[in-house]
RNA sequence: GGGGCCGUAGUCUAGUUAGGUAGGAUGCCGGACUCGGGCUCCGGUGGUCGCGGGUUCAAAUCCCGCCGGCCCCA
């Protein structure tokens, strides 16, 4: 199949599965369900964007730590909704090809268990407090559901989860605040558009107080969770005795709090910022930035190749991931090559680029062609790197708006859900009552409210005075 | 949780209704010609027909089980 063929909101399913494989991202033919192989150049973009948020989160006083992969069962089973929660979807491991083992071990499906368990040896005393640790591993989830490439698979193979433990519900609230900030910034860095929701409480996640999700809306117009950010309060520490030693001298449960995003961020940048032809890095999450281009006529090929290595040798050492395509297909057939790949700008250099000492850009998202001399190369394609990403990351704002619609009753959301899919909000009272109403009379799912937005009008269900909007729509 | 569809070369696919020598396109390899948007031509390569079992003189085709993929409903 050709990529010019596809429609990326027409058929986006399509689209997508042939992206992600056609591009080298992944290559989802290895024989395990909901497991896939990356390919370097999908690799190289996944490593480049959890780098971003690694960052972050030193910056903010995170430090990064190795928790093992097994954890023994009765350990896992300490937190009773957690258990309760994950059950379904955990991996056991109990035997060897030959023997059957002494215990049961589990595959961490996230890593709570696995972390406090160490968490209530280390901490003694208020001196020990906050601790702030992330790891990025893989994780393994059971689904039952289909599992699609990248975005919903058993094996999620960066799981950047980081977990805190401070000494009042004050300082772990004030944490919650600082891990929406550096998702705000994580995602903003990746160009995209979100929307950050308190979890509707019978939907919190299993273990937590409350939590806050970030969404994203797919090309199909369905929501998904990009990031969540969890508020433990005290209940793991109660199951896992995390205490420490106050300055009065009498002892006091942690209080604790999680957050984590997965690759599944790039299966998301992938569709929401690509077009028909493929994908579109924005600069710094390119594997390859620059994709050079000899456009070799008869005569001229050693000039042309020439120019061209000279041009690559000067991106490299400015930095830039540049490389040059010398297979011997034709121009046009390299253009949508790297197009696919989603290589956000391509110089072009051919004989009359050489006569000029010129270079011929081409920019990924609009397709625009430009002609600088080639001291301007650097600084026009700094330039471009940037107009790209604000022009991405525009779009994706763009997107997300104008697929948010509002309805005043039950009969409204259905209607405009019909015609527009999307997210839907309606005015709430804010009662678990009314929401899970909401939720069966629409029969969509319950994303959640945003605590700082008040709504105006009468709850769509009860008719009292609305306190803030209930988000819905149909999840990934 | 319930229901449906599908699996043939690296990729896409014909053949399955009605059992009888697995065919095409694309890719890949060699060559010629080209090269500012998927050029054209010549020659070649590539198959445990998802896996296992059954029925049969004979199975890609019919039956059973499993594995993998996709879709719909709850």
């Amino acid at each position: 199949m050709e990529s010019g063929s596809l429609r990326k909101y027409s058929n986006f399913s399509e689209w997508y599965d042939y992206v992600v494989e056609a591009a080298d991202i992944i290559d989802k033919r290895y024989p395990v369900k909901g497991m896939l192989v990356w390919k370097p150049y999908g690799y190289k973009a996944l490593k480049l964007s959890m780098r971003i948020l690694e960052n972050l989160l030193e910056e903010y006083g995170h430090e990064e730590a190795y928790f093992p992969m097994l954890v023994p069962e009765e350990v896992f089973a300490k937190e009773k909704d957690f258990l309760e929660g994950f059950s379904g979807e955990t991996f056991v491991v109990e035997r060897t090809i030959r023997k059957v083992l002494m215990r049961k071990f589990l595959l961490r499906p996230t890593s709570e268990t696995v972390m406090y368990y160490m968490f209530s040896l280390w901490i003694q005393s208020y001196k020990d407090l906050p601790i702030k640790l992330f790891q990025t591993v893989n994780v393994f989830r059971y689904e039952t559901e289909h599992t699609r490439p990248i975005l919903r698979v058993r094996e999620i193979i960066m799981f950047n989860e980081a977990h805190t433990a401070h000494e009042s519900l004050e300082d772990a609230n004030k944490q919650i605040k600082e891990a929406i900030e550096i998702y705000k910034k994580f995602f903003d860095s990746l160009g995209l558009s979100y929307l950050i929701l308190k979890t509707p409480k019978w939907d919190t996640f299993a273990g937590a107080e409350y939590n806050f999700d970030f969404f994203e809306i797919m090309p199909d117009k369905r929501a998904i969770e990009l990031g969540s950010v969890i508020n433990l309060g005290q209940k793991f520490a109660k199951a896992f005795d995390i205490k420490y030693q106050k300055r009065d001298g009498s002892y006091e449960y942690v209080y604790q709090t999680c957050y984590g995003v997965s690759e599944r961020v790039i299966g998301v940048l992938i569709s929401v910022h690509g077009d028909d032809r493929g994908i579109i890095f924005p600069a710094h999450i390119a594997p390859i930035q620059v994709i050079i281009i000899p456009i070799p006529y008869k005569g001229s090929e050693e000039a042309v190749f020439k120019k061209c290595d000279d041009i690559l040798l000067k991106l490299k050492q400015n930095g830039i991931r540049a490389r040059i395509d010398k297979t011997e297909n034709t121009p046009g057939e390299k253009y949508y090559y790297w197009e696919l790949r989603g290589v956000p700008v391509r110089v072009e250099i051919g004989p009359r680029d050489v006569r000029n000492n010129t270079v011929t850009l081409v920019r990924r998202d609009t397709l625009k062609r430009m002609v600088v001399k080639d001291e301007e190369l650097l600084p026009k394609l700094n330039e471009l790197f940037k107009e790209i990403f604000d022009n991405l990351k525009k779009k994706s704002w763009e997107w997300l708006n104008q697929n948010i619609h509002t309805a005043s009753s039950v009969e409204e959301a259905k209607e405009i859900y019909r015609e527009k899919q999307g997210i839907i909000k309606v005015p709430w009272c804010g009662r678990d009552e009314c929401g899970q109403k909401i939720e069966e009379a629409t029969e969509l799912e319950g994303l959640g409210h945003d605590p700082e937005e008040k709504a105006e009008g009468a709850c769509v269900i009860c008719g009292k005075e609305a306190k803030w909007y209930f988000y819905i729509g149909k999840k990934y």
